[in-house]
DNA sequence: CGTTTTTGTTGACTCGAGTAGATCGCGCTG
DNA sequence: CAGCGCGATCTACTCGAGTCAACAAAAACG
């Protein structure tokens, strides 16, 4: 009638492998963590054989304590469910994982509420960095992290914010290359879908997309301001179509957008791109399965989370933080005129 | 020539509380904590003015080791850049934060060493649950985790293993009255796009196809296997484009492989619903915004989320582990036939 | 052969918090 | 007024691993 079975769980200690090996305890962290101190190879090998045999596995939570790093990264962004985010957080996740961190993974649902409980989550368990997508360009919160001597990297910032550590795609540049690109197939009309930015700042893509239209002498162009989801696309979209003379060419600040824009376009029947030409920014899986493909402004996706994790663990603490730009890449498929 | 005033980082601890407020440390952690035993309110009521003024926070680091509980639970996907996986981990994200628990993600890539890796990872972090997204049904893994004390739920799973926790959609049924409704359409040959599912297992939703065929007493229906990506979806759509007689309604097991496969067809012209109807799985916002919207049978994943937070931390560790099994929902909409 | 240096090992303290067991002081009862 | 009970508080040990000062034994040097 007794036990079960199951549920007897030892618990291997340190002490455990040492008492089995023979030595104290000391000797057994050396051997673990190859150093500090030297250790004679044959009690290296006795040692190595009392691991195996228990099967011992360190503590990581008490080495966190005495060391006072969790070899945890942090990531906060707005909706994992947003094909770029979870590329993202992807890459990051990969890249940290090679480095021997783990990644807790924080979805902020848009809301500053739940992305200030989660990074104040996170600086209490300890992380050792944070990489903080946010559709806000807030300091308060990240200097609140760095005070508590937890490196931050804000991860696709639309602004130039020197005084922390800001990795982000080259937006201005690239968006005028892509609305650069319309024109060149003859549109002279090119309207904008600008996803809501917080703040007073101007979105970089904005910029790109008013800078392309002066260099090409046109007009103004129209915007039309949208949530940055699938949804808020299909707004646009609507919106878009109510218009008595329409632009013959859409710049949308994300693939996610485009998708929503195109589904309001084929439900009017209209033609893409013989009837509106859209180019989308982004570059995620699902531009090139959307219909038709969707032509667009690839970020380096995999570069920015690297880059990401080199300036959290790869820094001092007393390196001023750095702003690394990203240059992308235009990549053209059917939805802007090319590839028919 | 001194300092570098920001990096000096006090790190407040309890002693320095108990200094402060003029008590032991002991009575700092019954405030806290709200227990074990009692303290005098007034005295509290110091000990929070203590806590305040210093700002301190108590170490989870600590905490998580003298308790034995990090409060963190892991969940593995095969790839997060998947939206029904994503929508997933964003649910389990949030069901686990209501209740205090933070998310370490790990992606598998596909990959059973990756996945194996990560599990390892996170017994060893001593999180104190996982979830399991995995496209085997692997016992080994799972019951090492609970050898090492980790309760694990696998969610969306294809089979019943009853010897662990396992959350899913109910597959079989769900998937027959989809294929139903698409012959309900008058559509008499409806193919199978199925993803590869490793294992010789069969799959619930090429069951219920198979049973709904079978009910309606059609052929022996056509399957187009793939990866289940956009790119399988495309390439199963590709292979069906060449048939001599093609089916005139196929469903496919995930919205993801859907929207490639609207992609094959739309490329040759062929009109959705008319020329061939569609009917998918998992019900994620792509499949709303796609072109025409999908119909697809929604699996309650927040549901399926809470179920298995509940699984993880409201469970005795003597409790048998159970099988919970979600009914899903039809969604209909252009692509079936409907809503034209 | 005696002394210095080197090498290997150990005991003991530390990280920060939870809590059992001992202690203190106060009020009530007989 | 002695004795008891009880609530409030403190002391001290614990969780598991990192590492330094101290020491012993062996190697190198004169």
């Amino acid at each position: 009638m007794p036990d079960l079975s199951a549920s007897a769980r030892p618990v291997i200690t340190r002490k455990d492998v040492a008492r089995l090996a023979g030595v104290s305890t000391a000797v057994v962290s050396y051997v673990v963590n190859g150093g500090p101190k030297n250790v004679a190879p044959a009690t290296q090998e006795r040692v190595r054989q009392a691991i195996a045999t228990l099967g011992y596995r360190p503590n990581v939570t008490a080495r966190a304590l005495k060391m006072g790093s969790s070899r945890i990264l942090g990531m906060v962004v707005p909706k994992i469910s947003s094909p770029f985010f979870a590329s993202l957080a992807k890459a990051v996740e990969q890249a940290a994982e090679e480095e021997g961190y783990a990644m807790l993974l924080g979805d902020s649902r848009d809301s500053l509420t739940v992305e200030r409980r989660h990074l104040s989550n996170f600086a209490d368990r300890q992380v050792d960095g944070v990489f903080l997508c946010s559709v806000l360009n807030h300091r308060p919160e990240v200097s609140e992290l760095e005070g508590r001597g937890i490196r931050t990297v804000l991860l696709n910032f639309s602004e130039y914010p020197l005084e922390v550590d800001a990795i982000g795609p080259e937006f201005v540049d690239s968006s005028r290359r892509a609305v650069e690109h319309l024109a060149g197939h003859g549109h002279r009309d090119i309207a904008l879908v600008q996803g809501f930015v917080t703040g007073n700042t101007l979105d970089g893509r904005e910029f790109g997309w008013r800078e392309a239209l002066k260099g090409m002498g046109a007009s103004e162009g129209r915007i039309f301001r949208c949530s940055f989801d699938r949804a808020g696309g299909y707004d646009a979209g609507r919106r878009f179509l109510a218009l008595a003379e329409r632009p013959t060419a859409v710049f949308i600040t994300s693939d996610e957008q485009a998708v929503g824009f195109l589904r309001a376009l084929h439900e009017a029947g209209l033609r893409v791109p013989e009837d509106v030409a859209v180019m989308s920014f982004d570059g995620s899986e699902e531009s090139e399965f959307s219909w038709p493909p969707l032509s667009t402004v690839r970020q380096p996706i995999q570069q920015m989370a690297e880059a990401g994790v080199r300036a959290i663990i790869g820094t001092g603490r007393d390196e001023p933080p750095r702003t690394q730009v990203f240059d992308c890449e235009l990549v053209l498929r059917r939805s802007c005129g090319c590839d028919t």
